[in-house]
DNA sequence: TTCATGTGTAAACAATAACTTACAGGTGTA
DNA sequence: TACACCTGTAAGTTATTGTTTACACATGAA
């Protein structure tokens, strides 16, 4: 559930398609790369990590500097009409929200 | 993209559940199994609709009532990063909204 | 005709999500 | 010190979704 609403934003499957075919990255180079602002993309980073579809780990430049590196998991996930109707089963009992 | 977004919604989850599980039904019955209004119902069918995932007909009952039947459609996604990579590049160029 | 059923949709409002701006802090180099 | 990088986040605004209420219309039975 968490993970359908992180993938259904067009940011956030651009950030998971430039982590997928560009490798890991930190916050600020990939802001450039996607051209959004940084606070933006450390949001939507923000929303794939709760959903567990990237990691992040803290780094140190050769010249000091902290870099936050991002990558994504290897995930798969298969979306079938069964499947759902058993996630859904946790929805009633556990009121998500 | 619209999928995920069509998915990424509590009501719209277990509309499918409950088509999937208790087949197909007509809107006014669906709006009184799953507690919720029909004119929200008729809107969340309709984006489920939109995006492929149900499908609908119009039917006509023993004593003349037009009944609207919607049945989700067996479909079928797997989410993986590479997939979801491949997916993303219709986005630069395409601008869906 | 009136009532109970079914259909759809427009309009107004409430709740979320997205986005920008602005701040606060860190390190290394000029 | 001042600058150029890096980090994070809070606050305020805008845009998008979700939700309700109310309307309009159609059919069969009382």
């Amino acid at each position: 559930m968490a993970i359908l609403a992180a993938l259904s934003n067009p940011h956030r499957l651009r950030i998971i398609a430039a982590l997928t075919s560009g490798g890991r990255n930190y916050v600020s180079q990939l802001s450039r790369e996607l051209g959004i602002s940084r606070p933006l993309l450390h949001l939507h980073l923000q929303k794939l990590a709760e959903a567990g579809l990237v990691t992040s780990q803290l780094e140190l430049s050769h010249d000091g500097k902290a870099l936050n590196f991002f990558e994504v998991t290897d995930f798969g996930f298969e979306l079938t009409p069964s499947l759902i109707a058993e996630a859904a089963k946790s929805l009633t009992t556990n009121p998500d929200k």
